[in-house]
Formats: C-alpha cells, structure tokens, sequence
DNA sequence: GACGATACGGAACGCACGCCCCGGTTGGCA
DNA sequence: TGCCAACCGGGGCGTGCGTTCCGTATCGTC
C-alpha cells in the first residue's frame, strides 16, 4: 500500500470515529470525508460500504467490551451491574454504541450471550427478578442507552433499571 | 366543502390512523395515499404538510391520555402508576404515541407538565425516589416506549421501571 | 342538461444521501 | 529523473421521499 494511501486510510478512520461517536450511524458519509479533508471515493477505496467504515470503527471496541463480560467474578450481581454500567458510560460519551448493536448481527448475539450468562447467574443467586429474559435486557439497555442523550440524567435512568432489575413492586 | 371532498379527507384520516398506528410516522405518505386509494395530491389538499396529517391524527387522542392525569387521586403512587401503564398499554398497540411525543412540542410540554406533577406528589408522599426529575421520567418513557415493539416483554420492561422508580437500590 | 367552480390523480421537482466513475495527480521504483 | 501504476477529488447517478403543479374529471347549481 502506497504511503499516502494508508495516510488517507487513517485520516478517514479518526474522523469517522470522531463523527459516529457524535452523532451515531445516521451521520452523512460525505461529513465524514470532509472532515477527513478527502473526497467521499477516497473513502470508497479504503471501505466498500458506509456499513463496512462504522463496523471497522466500532467492531472491535465493542466487542472487547462484551468480551470482558465474560471474565469470572465472584459476586454474580456485581458482576451484572457492572457490566450494565460500563455500557452506560460508554453510551454517554459514544452515541455509536447502540446503533453498533443494532446494526451489526455479531454485536447483537455477543451480547445477548453475555448478558444472558451474567443475567442467569444474577437469577440463581436471588439478586434479580426472575422473569427478565436476556432479550428483555438487551432491549431494554438499547433504549436506554438511545435515550442517554436527550437531556435526561443517565446516572438516575441507570439507577432506575439496577434497582428495579433486583426486586418485584411493592404491593 | 364537496361531498366527494368530505369523504377522501376521512377516507385519509382512517388510511393515516392505520399505518401511523402500526409504523410510526415514518411511513411513507404515499402509502397512505394508496390505502385510501386517493393520489398523494388529494391528501395535500386537506392538510397542508404531513406532519399537519400526523396531528390531526395523534393530538387529540394523546392530549386527552394526558389530560386524564389531571384528574385527582387518593393515592398518589397509584394515579402515577396508573397512568404510566397507561401509557404503555398504548403504545404497545399504537406506535405513533412515541412519535406524536416527539414531535409535537405541545405534547411534550403538556406530558412533562402532567408527569411532573404526578411525579411530584407520589414524591411527596415517599412512594418515588426522589433524585428524579420530570425530565427523566419523560425520557425514560419514550425510550421505553419505542423499545416496546422489538421482541422484549412489555409487561415486563414496565414492571422493572415501576419497582425502579420505588425504590433506591440495595447495597 | 350545461356550466363554472372545486377537487382529483399522478407525473414531476427538489433535496438528501449512498455509491460509482473518470480525468488528473502523485508516489516510488528503475 | 522519468515513467507507470496506484490513488485522489469531486462531479454525477440512482433512489426514496416530501411536496407541488396542472390537465382532467366530478360535483352541484341554474
């Protein structure tokens, strides 16, 4: 690869990860050349598709994070609650996360895997409410994490679903 | 106003209350032309632009699940309870209340009023945790809302924001 | 039954965006 | 330094959608 090419390549890379983390997948693919100072073919050459650039930028990010859902623990509940708030975080300086979920097929299953086994062993050891499924959690924390920017405070929206994920309603 | 006139102006509000109920007002404005089997010209002449269309169609009915929170209670956790199930048993069947949420700047300054005060008494009352704000639960509900219709439990996600909004969580 | 106003249908426009193509330029090897 | 292959920029195409325009059909009155 010529030098200027992988130069063009790179320019292009921090510029899309700058822009999909600001405004998510919906961000025109010409912004990104621009801000890249490079014409939309040059993004071309390097990505055959707008898809392909968001999933170079976001795939392996996020999948180490799902990936560290897996290391052992010792307390189950902690376990899950701390995975659920390194994805607010993340989701509150990232707006690529969620549509990251959406989009790609391979994020989706990882993290319905991972969250299924942290939620199972939340279940069995009575920290949390039995009749949440793993799809019901994914969903859940998508819209919660769609919802982290629109002027409401994520702090309190993660504190509502941790705690209303350990117990049934007061009668 | 012509007979013929009166007849496609209802024949398009029901066409519109249909697919706006089932895809959210990001249904294209030409199907519903073509459901009520009339020219997209024809749904122009009665209201002037779509959003127009999407709130002859959302507002009224929206306005008065709204204003049903305005009627007086003996118990402030339940009146609040009660109309956030309310909520959610509506868009569970309708998928334009989120969208008639967002984009009517009305419908959103009245709900964030209607909660709000709901919010406040069930507060006052010790029922609802008081770190949250009307703005939160306002957001909360509408990501809730939207994420009803991707394969989680709705019953379930609303439980788990109920039992959330009780209690802090435990240590 | 004829005529004018009203309404209709659908073709066409403007815009935004993903994606492709081509004339010109630049990098690196001989 | 010269040459060719690789690469670049940006104009352009196709598509989908909201919106508009206009020739034609229809309604309701005289």
């Amino acid at each position: 690869m010529r030098a200027d090419a992988a130069r063009n390549r790179e320019k292009v890379l921090e510029a899309a990860r700058e822009l999909f983390a600001e405004h998510g997948y919906e961000v025109p693919l010409d912004e990104i050349a621009t801000r890249a100072g490079v014409g939309p073919g040059t993004v071309y050459r390097h990505f055959p598709t707008k898809q392909a650039l968001f999933q170079a930028v976001t795939e392996t990010r996020v999948a180490a994070m799902i990936a560290s859902a897996a290391e052992p623990a010792e307390d189950p509940e902690q376990a899950l609650f701390a995975f659920l708030r390194r994805m607010a975080d993340e989701a509150a300086v990232k707006r690529d996360l969620s549509d990251a979920i959406t989009i790609s097929p391979d994020l989706r299953k990882g993290l319905h895997a991972a969250l299924g086994g942290l939620l199972q062993r939340a279940q069995e050891a009575g920290a949390v409410r039995t009749d949440v499924t793993a799809t019901d959690l994914v969903v859940l924390m998508k819209g919660m994490l769609q919802s982290m920017h629109e002027g409401a405070n994520p702090a309190v929206l993660l504190e509502i679903v941790l705690s209303g994920l350990q117990s049934s309603r007061k009668p």
